[in-house]
DNA sequence: AATCGGGCGTACA
DNA sequence: CTGTACGCCCGAT
């Protein structure tokens, strides 16, 4: 485990645990995230705990995308150019 | 399509 | 500990 982790906050580590969870070449949507954590009306915390997550690919934030289907932003390098073309090479279309 | 308010956790004063 | 500001948001006008 990356030592950034372990410093993370107990909402945090949850948001991480879900995101691990998905599939490549698939996305979540922020809503669905806080749902599966426990946190249903949370999404924006999500999205926060995300946000706030620099981290290495052990956390794949950019498979998370808001629940109109839009990318949302990307506080990664690259911005959300970045997180498009992952998703596009994970076979997820985003025109 | 644009705007508004609600709602949630974190960081900081 | 209380209050304020902020974010990769959401749903309803």
């Amino acid at each position: 485990m990356s030592p950034a982790m372990e410093q993370g906050t107990p909402f945090q580590r949850k948001v991480w645990a879900a995101l691990k969870t998905i599939p490549r070449g698939e996305v979540r949507t922020y809503t669905q995230i806080a749902v599966q954590i426990g946190h249903p009306t949370s999404a924006r915390a999500v999205a926060n705990a995300c946000g706030k997550n620099p981290y290495a690919p052990d956390v794949p934030c950019h498979r998370v995308i808001r629940a109109d289907g839009g990318l949302g932003g990307y506080s990664g390098e690259g911005g959300v150019e970045q997180k498009r073309a992952l998703l596009r090479e994970e076979g997820v279309d985003v025109d």
